[in-house]
DNA sequence: CATCTTTATCGTAATATTGCAATAAACAAA
DNA sequence: TTTGTTTATTGCAATATTACGATAAAGATG
């Protein structure tokens, strides 16, 4: 089939999911690196990081702003991207809900 | 192609794009909450707690296993499920190392 | 205007993922 | 041994993802 079933589950977890994919590529992990590592809005200069052409760029761009992890400011004829605040939320506060049910978690096996 | 490419990234990134992948679907993260909510290893009721066939589900089960995030322990002709600490560790320590740098980062757009 | 620069979109080929029915495998219980 | 119970595997069919060349769109620059 190849389509993911989204009735049976929670909004929430449904959202995560698409959280989570939206990351789950070592090209978007490296362009949100990227972003935090030059520690500014970024005009373009990712094409040059990566080892990808850049129409696949453009699309990892704009797969990373449809999930709202980045937001993209046109500004001339270039585009500046850097985190979006609240699509880094979803994923924090996943990972802390797991950590804290993880560590009440009592070891069984 | 569909073929993700690997080489060009550091093996840090290529890591934990898989672990990211492995918890991308609504199933698996379901499956991962459910461990947590009974708070102990689960012998296979997870079938009756999620909307999918037995196949599909001990094929979910596997990817976890195979990314590190879960543990399977044979008791009997049951198998007894739990989180495995280190995969958990990667995805934490990816989400700690986001938010330092996010905390740093200046807000631009 | 003409041209360059930058980013987006379209079309397409290759590969991956998802889900299930059918079946197997492994052990338990009678 | 026979029957049930539980989980895994195999073999698909349908859909999704990834990547790129070609091209378009939009603004900058000469």
């Amino acid at each position: 089939m190849g389509l993911t079933k989204t009735d049976g589950y929670t909004d929430k977890q449904n959202a995560l999911a698409i959280g989570l994919k939206a990351l789950a590529h070592p090209a978007r992990i490296a362009i949100v690196e990227h972003i935090l590592a030059v520690n500014s809005c970024i005009c373009g200069d990712i094409v040059e990081a990566l080892p990808l052409s850049q129409p696949t760029i453009s699309q990892h761009l704009k797969e990373l702003k449809a999930a709202g992890i980045i937001k993209g400011t046109i500004s001339g004829n270039a585009v500046c991207y850097c985190l979006d605040e609240n699509g880094f939320e979803v994923l924090k506060s996943f990972v802390e809900q797991l950590e804290q049910s993880f560590v009440k978690q009592r070891k069984c096996c």
